[in-house]
DNA sequence: TATTGTTATACTCTATAACTATA
DNA sequence: TATAGTTATAGAGTATAACAATA
């Protein structure tokens, strides 16, 4: 069982009130607004004993089993020796398990257990619901405007160089 | 020298694509993006051989010298055991320096040291850059729209119950 | 040769609890 | 008694590098 842990620092003060423009003021907002998100997130999930990182795990297989270590590390933006251990801790909890993939010796499939969609069963509400409720501030309409904002600086954010 | 490491897991896809709502398309979007830009000022951070905690702990010394590892501790929203561990790594780098406090025994003052200072001065141009890049595609009004949704957003994730 | 997963090692950050010195 | 800082212990997550088995 996965102690409950907090999340990682907030990050907050990273970037203090500065002259310069907007762009920092967003930033620093982003930086502390991620970081309470985070910790009550966790505070949220810590009764079933999962951790953010590990739900992670989770909600990735129950998007889709039967992928491959390293394919789960790619899609976790982690290397694939820390897949290993993040893998064995949730197949040490009975949540995940290993199979080996029966076209190619070398890999792993990996599928949620039983358990591990129970698990997820019952996390997902509470998650949903303190989303909702940290969110239901803003109206529908606000809402798709700040998703847009996002998705258009999600794309930025990967641009290279 | 602290080196250089990147940021913890990015949290990504702790609630994937939903029916129930722009909730938890923006909380999705919000991990996403966070994970991008923490990474990058990390990356942005590394040359400098400080990591994004730690350059948390210089802005805020930066911002004001002279407080205790206890008010650090709050406002870094950490453990006061914690602190003892970062002003450690920070101290041995020669970046930060406890001082007893005069009046107060129990207590130590921290003030960033002319290394510090000399890091914060070299390190924050990279930051503000790089944040003016990511957030260069919005127009310094929808800027302020999303400031202002964050700031209504880290009101409500602020309160209790 | 390249890829999948593993192990080994080391570091940062976090949490809790017990302790010391001082107030 | 309460507070400031420390130490001790533990665990999660990360990075790098080298390795085995398989493709």
């Amino acid at each position: 069982m996965s102690p409950a842990r907090k999340p990682p620092q907030i990050s907050l003060p990273v970037l203090n009130d500065d002259p310069r423009g907007w762009e920092v003021k967003v930033a620093v907002a982003v930086l502390q607004f991620h970081g309470r998100l985070e910790r009550r997130m966790s505070e949220a999930l810590s009764p079933h004993g999962v951790t953010l990182a590990q739900y992670d795990v989770l909600m990735t297989l129950w998007h889709g089993d039967g992928i491959t270590q390293q394919e789960l590390a790619e899609r976790l933006l982690v290397t694939k020796a820390n897949v290993v251990g993040l893998i064995d801790r949730v197949g040490a909890a009975g949540w995940v398990e290993r199979r080996p993939d029966p076209c190619d010796r070398r890999a792993n499939r990996l599928y949620l257990t039983d358990a591990g969609r129970k698990l997820a069963i019952e996390a997902q509400p509470g998650q949903f619901a303190l989303v909702r409720k940290i969110f239901g501030g803003l109206s529908e309409e606000e809402l798709q405007q700040m998703h847009a904002f996002l998705e258009r600086l999600n794309g930025a954010s990967t641009e290279c160089g």
